[in-house]
RNA sequence: GCCGGGAUGGUGGAAUUGGUAGACGCGCCGGACUCAAAAUCCGGUGCCAGCAAUGGCGUGAGGGUUCAAGUCCCUCUCCCGGCACCA
């Protein structure tokens, strides 16, 4: 054995060996449990960067955890090789969008190989390989049938000028992010997911999911957004249609003031024919993005229609006014406003000068309310209601209800906030949508012996449209039903549909002929996820609504695909800069930069190793390119090694929390490294031996058995219950402090040094697996690591007959004493009393209260 | 704007079920080894007062519940994630 770690030899030898034995491939007869592990699929941008190394290193301590732990594990990994980044690369560099993937795929996955992962390679996909879409080609054809999938009219951001369909991401500030032209709403026809048929069971479902995050479930749960509330017709003055509004607070019905509807509403639509200035308003309404985000934060802006319709309940004619703050796609598109009770109503009835009628009386005595002031949207009593009036909530609500429904006018309502999911994109680079529109025979989905539609591969992006569109050979087709000249579809598919099932292709990735094969059945669920919490709402939702989709087809068992759930943080690193004359900044990567700390160790200065000149400190940023603070993982395993690059990520925060880069923290990690490697290569000079079973030890080597065996259950419960591996760690570098204090004197000293680091490379191997591989080598020569099963704690060790307790008074800490285990609680009173400090603030005063908790503390309260 | 999360020493973080705040690491200070440096090893390190024993203060801000609050409740500030075409 060598006297110094050397990471180089250790890690390609450890690399090679799980490659050539093909330990980590794996398949469905194995008499263990299954363990489906897994990372999201990563998009293959052109380099690994800390976000994918932290993933993936999560995954696969995890995954080598549950193996040492007797479980069948696999671990695949694979590509979200479709989307947007491919298209700009090519716009930008004229390279075709799927040589420029292939490339990516091919760097990265030599980045991950040195990483030493356990990863099974033969399961490997890429979502853009025609062997991977056309399956999912065909599951679009079969929900297509099933009346799943539907066309309609979608609004999305149009570039006037480079006549294009733009991302939200392209969007900015309401302009093209290439043309600079000020974006509008266009209306095109898309295919629709109907997604809120499931959303029941989407909601109901998600109290199975007792291993996710319950804020994740929270999000889902306010996404899909189930709310009980009633549809009212509104009748039309003077010859006008009437409307349809949906409001979750009929209780409210009586103070409506105005009735405001979405600028895409029919019927503003039909007042605008007659009404110039209202045509204009709508027209201004369409400029800007589609985003949420961007009408949610949008100046509330409205003109009165010219419209009147009746409050069905007392007759009352109020004006429809068209308001950019309604949305057409939730509800009926209408809403009734009541300024008195709601805050955007009140917003908007106060910038226009509407009326503010006061139906609901405050619960309590509320003397700040004014209706001037501010909305009152609490539930309440009714006031100013007529015959509702002294009615509470409930009692209202089933009395209008009796009243719409008898007169046939209104009727309870399940709304949901969730929407169809649009799939169509005006894109080249994603799945084509295998659709043939035929004159005579409508839209005809693509038969199965027909599939894939295969994506030319050659075709490059110009920024003008999708090139798809401008391709003859793939346009023009025959109708598959009738034969005649027909057009192909050239929308592709959101990417969200790739990585809606990708993780269950895994499954059976080799299976030329079906989409899913029965192996799927011993596979499924996944039960480790992890991922960003970035994905929180859409992937996850989508591809609990695909397997629920699949399940209805009879592919899949049970309801979900994910069992547990661990969502990881971000990574960040410090950013640096220098400011230009013209205000703009030179950014520079913290791998080149000097620090400087003073005595406190506060940052004292910052230099730049090229001119040695010093720079501003920008603070902690996610990394970027923009900030230059990105810190590319290759450089920093070449130097320190994978272990080390392992060790810190899963030292430094934990999972869910982001972690920090520091060039510091790195060293520490190789460091520790190295102070186990010469503790093994100590313990080894005297020769191995057995580990220890029984015998005598020294009070200092007892004590230390004692902390071994505490280590070993924390460390089992740190990664298989928590997923806290920073504390695991934490536990691992105590244990070894208190082992370097210990003299090992004597044959069962020896034995015991023996049990300990044995115990320590199994503890650790999860997450550096290198560096314990050739350090089990050493101590247990002709066996192998990845054959041990994890460790069994000897609860003998954990028998200690005293305890530290600590003595409060009056909640302040007053003294500690140590306690045998076997003393009465009247017994541990007293020697509290009697412990000197705490003397001194208690004589003289009258003890009220005494809380004792056992084994941890003793409250005196004077 | 709406939904979700976060804030603890110089710093990353720990405190698992309301029970010793600051484990472990980094940084910094001091020492050993060395011609010297690196590496390594040993000791110290929340703030204030004190030679010390010890005491006071302290978990973003303000209030509350409790014998006891980083942890529970209310109000607020700032930061982060998502908002349906980034992935």
């Amino acid at each position: 054995m060598q006297e110094n770690y050397v990471h180089n030899n250790i890690e390609k030898k450890a690399q090679s060996k799980w490659r050539d034995s093909k330990i980590f491939e794996v398949n469905e007869s194995s008499p263990k449990p299954k363990m489906y592990c897994m990372s999201m699929l990563p998009y293959p941008s052109g380099k690994l960067h800390m976000g994918h190394v932290r993933n993936y290193t999560i995954t696969d301590v995890l995954a080598r955890f549950y193996k040492m732990n007797g479980y069948n594990v696999v671990h695949p990994i694979g590509w979200d090789a479709f989307g947007l980044p491919a298209e700009n690369a090519a716009m930008k560099s004229k390279v075709a969008p799927a040589e420029w993937t292939y490339q990516n795929i091919a760097n990265m996955k030599a980045q991950l190989e040195n990483m030493g992962l356990s990863i099974d390679w033969a399961r490997e996909l890429a979502t853009c390989s025609p062997d991977y879409y056309r399956h999912q080609q065909w599951f679009f054809t079969q929900l297509y049938k099933s009346g799943i999938i539907y066309r309609k009219n979608g609004t999305v951001n149009w570039d006037p000028v480079d006549q294009t369909v733009l991302a939200n991401e392209q969007v900015i500030d309401g302009r093209g992010w290439r043309s600079g032209a000020t974006v509008i709403k266009k209306e095109i026809p898309m295919y629709y997911f109907a997604i809120t048929k499931y959303a029941e069971q989407l909601l109901a479902d998600l109290d199975q999911l007792g291993g996710w995050p319950e804020q994740v479930k929270v999000m889902q749960r306010n996404w899909i957004g189930k709310s009980l509330g009633m549809e009212v017709e509104f009748a039309g003055c003077d010859g006008f249609d009437g409307l349809t509004v949906f409001t979750t607070r009929p209780d409210t019905l009586m103070g409506v003031t105005y009735v405001a509807i979405s600028a895409e509403h029919p019927l503003a639509e039909e007042a605008a024919n007659h009404n110039a200035a209202l045509a204009k308003f709508m027209y201004e309404c369409k400029a800007g993005g589609v985003s949420e985000a961007e009408l949610a934060t949008a100046e509330k802006v409205g003109m009165f229609s010219g419209l009147y319709v009746t409050n069905p309940l007392n007759g009352e004619k109020v004006p429809v006014w068209v308001a950019n703050y309604v949305l057409m796609n939730y509800g009926t598109g209408a809403v009734m406003a009541v300024p008195a009770h709601d805050e955007r109503d009140f917003e908007f009835a106060t910038k226009y000068n509407l009326a503010k009628k006061i139906v609901i009386k405050p619960q309590k005595e509320d003397s700040n309310y004014d209706p001037e002031v501010r909305a009152y949207t609490d539930y309440g009593v009714l006031v100013n209601s007529g015959k509702f009036d002294g009615m509470n909530f409930e009692q209202v609500f089933a009395a209008i209800e009796e009243e719409l429904t008898s007169r046939k006018i209104g009727q309870v309502k399940v709304n949901y906030r969730l929407r169809d999911w649009g799939i169509s994109r005006q894109r080249y680079w994603g799945c084509p949508i295998p659709i043939i529109h035929c004159e005579h025979c409508g839209d005809v989905a693509v038969p199965k012996a027909d599939l894939p539609v295969r994506l030319p591969e050659e075709l490059i992006p110009d920024g003008s449209g999708n090139p798809l569109a401008k391709n003859p050979d793939f346009v023009n087709c025959r109708c598959p039903q009738c034969g005649a000249e027909a057009r192909r579809e050239t929308d592709t598919m959101d990417t969200f549909v790739d990585s809606s099932w990708y993780f269950l292709r895994y499954t059976c990735a080799d299976n030329q002929e079906q989409m899913l094969d029965e192996r799927v059945k011993y596979w499924a669920p996944v039960d480790q996820y992890v991922g960003g919490i970035e994905h929180a709402i859409l992937h996850l939702l989508y591809a609990r609504f695909f397997y629920k989709a699949l399940r209805d087809l009879g592919l899949v068992n049970g309801d979900e695909p994910f069992k547990n759930l661990l969502t990881q943080g971000m990574v960040l690193a410090e950013t640096f800069y220098r400011q230009n004359p013209n205000g703009s900044k030179d950014w520079y990567s913290p791998m080149d930069i000097d620090v400087v700390k003073d005595a406190k160790g506060n940052l004292l200065r910052a230099t730049y190793k090229g001119d040695g000149r010093e720079v501003e400190y920008g603070g902690i940023e996610k990394m970027s390119k923009s900030k230059n603070n990105g810190i590319d993982p290759d450089p920093i395993i070449n130097r320190f090694g994978a272990d080390t690059a392992r060790l810190f990520i899963m030292f430094a925060a934990p999972p869910e929390l982001t972690l920090e880069w520091t060039e510091s923290g790195v060293e520490g990690s190789n460091r520790f490294i190295r102070r186990l490697w010469r503790m093994v290569f100590e313990h080894q000079q005297y020769g191995i031996v057995e580990r220890y079973k029984s015998g005598e030890l020294t009070p200092e080597q007892k004590k230390l058995r004692t902390q071994l065996h505490q280590t070993i259950a924390k460390v089992t419960n740190d990664m298989g219950v928590r997923k806290q591996f920073n504390t695991a760690i934490a536990a691992i570098m105590e244990l070894l402090n208190s082992y370097s204090k210990v003299a090992f004197t004597g044959e069962n000293g020896r034995a015991l040094s023996q049990e300990v680091l044995e115990a320590v490379v199994v503890l650790l191997s999860p997450i550096t697996p290198h560096v314990c591989d050739a350090l089990w080598n050493e101590l247990r020569p002709d066996t192998e690591l990845l054959e041990q099963a994890w460790l069994v704690v000897d609860e003998s060790a954990l028998d200690v007959d005293e305890v530290e307790m600590v003595i409060q008074v009056n909640g302040k800490l007053r003294g500690k004493i140590m306690v045998a285990k076997s003393l009465t609680k009247d017994e541990i009173e007293v020697m509290a009393k009697e412990n000197t400090n705490v003397q001194k603030f208690i004589e003289g005063q009258a003890i009220k209260k005494l809380v004792v908790v056992p084994n941890k503390l003793i409250n005196i309260v004077v």
